[in-house]
DNA sequence: ACTGGTCAACTTTTT
DNA sequence: GTTGACCAGT
């Protein structure tokens, strides 16, 4: 073993953790508590005992908290053990059981995964058949709603005639018809096989019979149930997370499991680690100010011995543009006077499209940055599109993806034609394109559409015995295929400007790119697309390497660290969310901004605007209810004004906040 | 059947 | 400020 790993090395709570192989246990560790740290020690620490690594499996939540505990993982042990310890994500791990086994229960292997805009597409051609399309169900609730039912396992609405129970019916039913899956499918189904057959079963609890989870208070109940189904007899499960950091309950997320462990698994061993490694005093001490406002916790005391020089500040700012700007100039000055590279640097915000701003004036200001998370490159429509190529390739049943491609490029096939397809396709409960290959249909349609319909068929038919053969030049061929459809210039042809032109253009030239890369990975085909569908291969290569200031969610940014925080738009109605406050979620609004806080390592800063723009318009904004919440023992209040002229002095920061939460008490 | 234009609706978070 | 849905003209 690489004399990296010394149990001697953890401090006492963290190598309790460690030495605890056999039997369940809870870890209940705080923001930067050194977790990744301790799981990654308890590997090497059960390995060293004699455990096989290859029976060992270790279970995380998103992809880039699998990265890395696998490269940590890698820097702990030797090379050939590493390999062989599974971590993955929970959905990795139900497609690698549903591949091997999903036919037990129906489904043909060769499964489509489903993912955000398909799904809402799916749902929404769904809502407009049943109602019409002057129905304003939305989409999205309509999804979630479903997804929370299923989840459950019990129907939208008790009433069978509601429109939503109906929308629900048909979109389950059309999925099982595509032979494709969901997310939340995912999960029940790899439970469902587990639970049906003893026999997967078996051979999974012995496959892995040492269990680790990471994040575990972002698991709902179905993670719940395949943990317990894979963990058989000797439940040797060790489950680590933070209930004050549980910030997917709006995903149906139960944060009963940690809170209640005690009732899935008997008699655990629980573990807190409680000395924070990350942050100084007065972040920590900020932090602990805010969480403390929630009830139902399980209560730690994180503390900290770096006592750190700076305290924590909040800033009002007149609108967003200003917001942005300021960030923006003290970062550029701090590299400038204190030689800070920018991957020092983060900004930290509750949605999406607060990024914007901060983009633009970085890029105005030649500083790098990257955005973490955010719009994935695979919803790109020239993506998808292609994506819709290699789909219906290797499902044949993939009717909507078929549908987005039949004619993107144009080639003939029009309205007319697909109306045509799909009715018959209804009527007689075959897909779309056995419809198409079918002659009495082809007969139906006039020379014209019949011509093109063929050629289309010839077209596919041509590339899918070899694109689907196990060692497929799968990247090689589709380039052909690309190339030999003119799909560059249809789509170039399609853009309003140049600056589009060359985006799109240079994402198509980036997804063959990985495409040609994941030839070498011996997947195959159907890996590809399962990877994509699980945001596995998200250039994670590219965005690591990547320097500069970070741009992230909130949701996002759970694991990371910072030494330089920005948390903006801390807004009644951002943070916490409008949304989130008639969902009645506050205390997850509050672990949310928990989360944010404690990413900072030695400076915080904190932000809120008086004017927002929203759908272009500007609207006014007040600054949230939280910053209220939080103890001025190591805050400091400023207003935009006092920071862009000179720096003020603390006593009359100080005073300046007294003055404003006086006021704020008064009104 | 395809193109290009106008208009509306939209932004919570993500595997 | 962006994306898609819809419509009218070629």
């Amino acid at each position: 073993m690489p004399a990296k790993f010394r149990l001697s090395d953890l401090n006492p709570a963290q190598r309790a953790a460690a030495e605890q192989i056999r039997g369940p246990v809870l870890i209940l560790a705080g923001a930067g508590t050194g977790k990744t740290r301790t799981v990654t020690a308890r590997v090497a620490h059960m390995i060293a005992e004699g455990v096989p690594a290859a029976q060992i499996l270790a279970v995380t939540f998103t992809n880039k908290a699998a990265n890395e505990m696998r490269e940590r993982v890698g820097g702990m042990l030797r090379k050939d053990d590493a390999k062989k310890v599974t971590v993955c994500t929970f959905h990795s791990l139900c497609v690698r059981i549903l591949r091997v086994s999903i036919d037990r229960l129906g489904y043909k292997k060769n499964f489509t995964i489903y993912t955000g805009s398909d799904q809402t597409g799916l749902v929404r051609k769904i809502i407009t058949r049943k109602a019409g399309k002057d129905e304003n169900l939305d989409h999205n609730l309509a999804l979630s709603l479903i997804s929370r039912s299923k989840n459950k396992g019990i129907p939208v609405s008790d009433r069978a005639d509601s429109l939503i129970a109906e929308v629900e019916q048909a979109y389950n039913a059309e999925l099982k018809l595509l032979n494709a899956v969901d997310f939340d499918d995912l999960l029940i189904l790899a439970v469902k096989v587990l639970a049906e057959h003893p026999d997967v079963r078996r051979e999974w609890q012995q496959r892995f019979r040492y269990i680790m989870v990471d994040e575990f208070q972002d698991t709902n109940a179905l993670q719940m149930k395949l943990v317990t189904a894979l963990a058989g007899e000797e439940q040797n499960v060790c489950v680590v997370g933070d209930d004050d950091q549980s910030i997917y309950g709006w995903r149906g997320a139960e944060i009963s499991n940690i809170l209640e462990f005690e009732r899935f698994f008997d008699d655990p061993k629980v573990i807190k680690l409680e000395q924070n490694y990350r942050s100084t005093t007065p972040i920590l001490h900020t932090a602990n100010s805010i969480i403390r406002h929630n009830i139902g916790r399980r209560e730690k005391r994180l503390w900290s011995e770096n006592p750190g020089s700076d305290r924590v500040r909040v800033v009002a700012m007149p609108d967003d543009r200003i917001e942005a700007q300021l960030v923006v100039d003290e970062i550029l000055e701090a590299n400038a006077t204190e030689k800070r590279p920018y991957d020092d640097f983060a900004v930290l915000f509750r949605t999406n499209g607060q990024s914007r701003l901060f983009e633009s004036k970085l890029r105005e200001f030649k500083i790098p940055y990257r955005v973490i998370g955010g719009q994935s490159f695979f919803d790109r429509r020239e993506i998808k599109d292609l994506l819709g190529y290699l789909s219906v390739l290797a499902n044949p049943d993939d009717d909507v993806n078929l549908l987005r491609v039949i004619n993107t490029p144009a080639r003939g096939i029009g309205a007319t034609t697909v109306g045509l397809a799909t009715e018959r396709s209804r009527a007689l409960g075959r897909s779309v394109l056995w419809v198409l290959e079918d002659e009495g249909f082809q007969k139906m349609l006039p020379p014209k559409a019949r011509g093109a319909v063929l050629d289309f068929l010839a077209f596919l038919e041509r590339f899918r015995e070899p694109m689907l053969a196990p060692s497929a030049p799968f990247g090689t061929l589709f380039a052909k295929m690309v190339d030999e459809m003119d799909f560059i210039e249809a789509m170039r042809r399609t853009c309003k400007t140049d600056a589009e032109r060359d985006s799109r253009h240079r994402n198509v030239s980036e997804f063959m790119e990985s495409l040609r890369d994941s030839e070498g990975r011996r997947k195959g085909l159907q890996g590809f697309l399962d990877g994509v569908a699980l945001q596995q291969d998200r250039d994670d290569d590219d965005i690591e390497k990547q320097q500069g200031v970070s741009l992230i969610t909130l949701h996002a940014a759970k694991g990371l660290e910072f030494p330089f925080v920005y948390l903006v738009g801390v807004e009644e109605g951002v943070l916490p969310h409008k949304r989130a406050l008639e969902e009645g979620s506050r205390d997850e609004e509050r672990r949310l901004f928990y989360v944010g806080i404690t990413r900072a390592m030695q400076r915080l800063t904190m932000t809120f605007c008086s004017s927002r723009i929203r759908y272009g318009e500007p609207v006014p904004c007040q600054r949230s209810s939280f910053l209220d919440e939080l103890d001025p023992t190591y805050l400091d209040l400023h207003s935009y004004d006092e920071l862009a002229a000179e720096p003020v002095e603390e006593d009359h920061a100080l005073s300046y906040f007294a003055q404003m939460k006086a006021m704020l008490s008064e009104g």
